[in-house]
DNA sequence: TGTACATCAGTGAACGCGCGTTCACTGATGTAC
DNA sequence: TGTACATCAGTGAACGCGCGTTCACTGATGTAC
């Protein structure tokens, strides 16, 4: 019946999703056309309709991919005292201010999902609810809903300071934003009462 | 010899600087066309080279009259050791938040000033280092220099949690994130050693 | 005071271009017999 | 096993549109005499 397997285009689909993460972070929302992304994935512009309803359900399906996957990456982190300092070194890093394609959706596309619609908002926050939760979890298994607002304010420092230390043009400075981003990071998700 | 005062065009330049000021920060650069830009001051697009040489000259000037219009508005706040709270608390306001228009440009605008040329991110640079030595300065006269990262990355992260609070969908969540952000902020700018 | 003129800020049509989206078509494939 | 057929993922040209930028022109103004 079926010409194709339909894990064949669910395939296709993946790797869409999968080169269009990374362009979009690269390039930002506007940056990147239509047929751009599908030229990344190996196919044609008209091919893109076959998979996406319009470029909005692109960036909601990206979002919320995104964010899912870094949720998933902090979940497969050893649980132990020393798993947060880890996070956030590596997130205020010279590598990831240097690779914004392969890093944090927030930090490269925040200003463009604030200015998008309902849909790809909406995915936003269920995601990045969803990430906080987990390490919220980790920080206080007993009461973990009194940390969600204190993991996202801190890691929401961390995302402006990401952007800033990628926006500076004196490297000196850039990287000593990363060092005391760090710091005030470790503070915010420390032991003292938040 | 001349038709009009040299302050007649200096007048209109400075209204296209007022206007699209408020229209980059409210829809981005790549949301704003130079003929919706001219129509805010009262023109039509052809005249917008007779006061600016492209679109990335208009925008590296915006930023930079932006910066040295916050940092001279800081200046302006009497000294004492609550005027950094007001500051605070103004910058992590629901007001604020809903207002990007009338407010930072860094929040509203530093994904796409980072993607952007040489020239505009020079601008930035200079322009937000020259606020962040204002304010430090006013926190240790005597040693200012030690103070201008603290600063800076303090500032970042009031930038991260007005975008996030900007951009997450649910107001209780906003408002929670604001208020976490103010303690956050308050904290790294204190007392306590750098 | 009145008129001819030079200036130049601003107009608005036009340029080529890339955008998001549509659609008639292609052609490789699995199925039916 | 071999052939005709139905399927449908993907093609690529075309759509209208708005973009940044250019440019021949307009017309209000101050100056010269």
């Amino acid at each position: 019946m079926a010409r194709y397997a339909k894990e064949h285009k669910d395939e296709t689909r993946r790797r869409i999703l999968e080169t269009s993460s990374r362009r979009l972070k690269s390039d930002g929302v506007d940056g990147s056309g239509i047929a751009a992304l599908m030229a990344d994935a190996g196919l044609t512009n008209g091919a893109f309709y076959a998979h996406f309803s319009s470029k909005d359900d692109l960036i909601a399906t990206v979002v919320a991919a995104e964010l899912g996957a870094q949720r998933d990456a902090t979940a497969a982190l050893p649980p132990g005292r020393e798993y947060l300092e880890q996070l956030v070194r590596g997130y205020l890093s010279v590598e990831h201010r240097d690779h914004p394609e392969e890093g944090c959706p927030s930090a490269a596309l925040i200003e463009e999902i604030c200015r998008g619609g309902d849909q790809v908002r909406a995915a936003y926050t269920d995601g990045i609810v969803g990430f906080a939760d987990l390490i919220a979890e980790r920080l206080d298994p007993v009461a973990p809903e009194t940390q969600r607002v204190r993991v996202l304010a801190a890691f929401a420092g961390m995302v402006g300071t990401l952007q800033m230390a990628r926006t500076v043009n004196d490297p000196q400075l850039s990287a000593a934003l990363l060092e005391q981003g760090v710091a005030n990071a470790l503070d915010q998700l420390g032991d003292r009462k938040g």
